[in-house]
DNA sequence: GTCTATAGAACGATAGAC
DNA sequence: GTCTATCGTTCTATAGAC
C-alpha cells in the first residue's frame, strides 16, 4: 500500500492522542508532529482542532452504527422474536470490536467512545450525530417489545448502562492481580464478561416504585 | 453560620467546575472568582492545581469510602450471608448518596467521581489514595464469597461494571423524551434503577470460556 | 493571609511565501 | 498542498507589597 495521504495521517494521530489524553489534553502540535505533518495542516484540512475531532468522532462510530443497525435488522427480519442476550450483543457487540483500521485493538476505541461521550466540554454535544440517536431509539424500541412493562425512562437509563460498562476499561484503579492477567489478553474477554453482564442487568425485572 | 474561610469556598468552588466542566476544562481563574478569592490564593492554600483537586478528590472520596466500609461490616457481621443485592447498595449506595455540604444532589458528586475516575491526565492516577484500593479489595472478596465459580478477573471487571454504571449520568445523549422527565427526578430515580440494574449483573452466572 | 503584577510557557489560528 | 513565522490569547505559578 502507498503511504496514506496528510489528512489520513493526521486523522490516525489525532485519533490515537485524544483515545489517550482526551481532547483537552492533546494539542495540535502533538497531533501534527505524531503524524509527521505540519502544524498549519491541521487548519488546512480540517479548519480547527475541535472539527478534527468531529471527523475523528464520525470515522470512528459510523461503522459501529452501521454494524448496530445491520445487527438489528437481521435480528428483527427473523420469526421468533430476539432475546434480551442477542439484542445486548448485538448493540454492545460493535462497540468492543477492534478497529478495522488499527492493530492496536477495541482498548483505544473504546477510550475514544468514553472521550466522545463523558467529555464535559461543550463542543463535545456536537461530535455526535442524529444518526446515533436513531440506532438507540430503534434499539429502545427492540428492547421495550422483550421487556415489557419497563418504564421508557427505566430502559433508557438502561441503554445508558449499556454504553457506560462499554467504557468499564477507561476505569483504571490500581490493582495488581496476583498472577498474570494481561491487558491484552482482558481485551477479548472483557467483551464476552460484559455481554454476560449486561444481558442479566437488561433483564432484570422493573424496579418497583 | 459564619461565613466559610477562603480555603473552603475554595474547595467548594474548585469541586463544583471540576465536576461541570472537568480538570483540564477548569482554570485557577475561574476557580478563585466562583469562590471570591484571589488568584493567588489556590497557590498560597494549595501549592497548586493539581493539589487543590487531590483536595477535593479525598474530600469527595472519603465519605464515600468510609460509607462503603461500614456498610460491608455491618453486613459481614450478621449471621446470614449478605446478598448480593446487599452488597450491591452497600458498594453503589454511597456512591449515588448526595454529598453532606451541597445541596445540588449527588448528580454533581458522581459526575466528580467520573473526573477522577475517568481524567485521561497522569496526574490523575495519584487523585485516588490506597483507601479506595482496600475497599474495593474488601468488596472482591466479600463478592467472590457469594458467587462461587467466577474467576478473580471477571469478577473485578464487575466491580468496576460498578463504577462505570455510578457514572451513567454522565453520558449525555441527544434525547428527548416525550413527556416529564426531568433531571431532578432521575437523581433519586437512577439511584434505584441503577441497584437494579447491577444486582442482576452481579449475579449473572460466570461467562462460560 | 490577601492582594497586584508579571514572568514564562503553551496554546489555537492564520497570513503569506513557495 | 505544504511550509515558516508569528499574532494574540490563556494558562499556571510566583515574587513582593501590604
Amino acid at each position: 500500500m502507498a503511504t496514506p495521504d496528510t489528512r489520513t495521517q493526521l486523522l490516525d494521530a489525532a485519533e490515537h492522542l485524544f483515545a489517550e489524553h482526551g481532547y483537552r489534553g492533546t494539542s495540535v502540535r502533538a497531533i501534527t508532529k505524531l503524524a509527521g505533518a505540519n502544524l498549519a495542516a491541521v487548519g488546512y484540512h480540517f479548519g480547527s482542532k475541535a472539527e478534527l475531532m468531529a471527523a475523528v468522532a464520525r470515522r470512528v462510530i459510523e461503522p459501529i452504527n452501521a454494524a448496530q443497525c445491520a445487527g438489528l435488522d437481521k435480528l428483527l427480519a427473523r420469526t421468533p422474536d430476539p432475546s434480551v442476550s442477542e439484542l445486548v450483543e448485538a448493540f454492545a457487540g460493535p462497540l468492543f470490536d477492534q478497529m478495522s483500521a488499527g492493530g492496536e485493538g477495541g482498548s483505544r476505541t473504546s477510550r475514544l467512545i468514553v472521550t466522545i461521550l463523558g467529555d464535559p466540554a461543550e463542543e463535545a454535544r456536537s461530535w455526535t450525530g442524529p444518526a446515533e440517536d436513531t440506532v438507540r431509539e430503534r434499539y429502545l424500541a427492540a428492547f421495550a417489545r422483550v421487556l415489557p412493562g419497563l418504564s421508557p425512562e427505566e430502559l433508557w437509563f438502561r441503554i445508558r448502562g449499556i454504553l457506560a460498562v462499554t467504557a468499564v476499561d477507561r476505569i483504571e484503579v490500581h490493582h495488581q492481580p496476583s498472577p498474570g492477567c494481561t491487558s491484552p489478553v482482558a481485551g477479548e474477554a472483557a467483551r464476552r464478561w460484559a455481554i454476560t453482564f449486561l444481558t442479566a442487568a437488561m433483564s432484570a425485572p422493573p424496579t418497583r416504585t
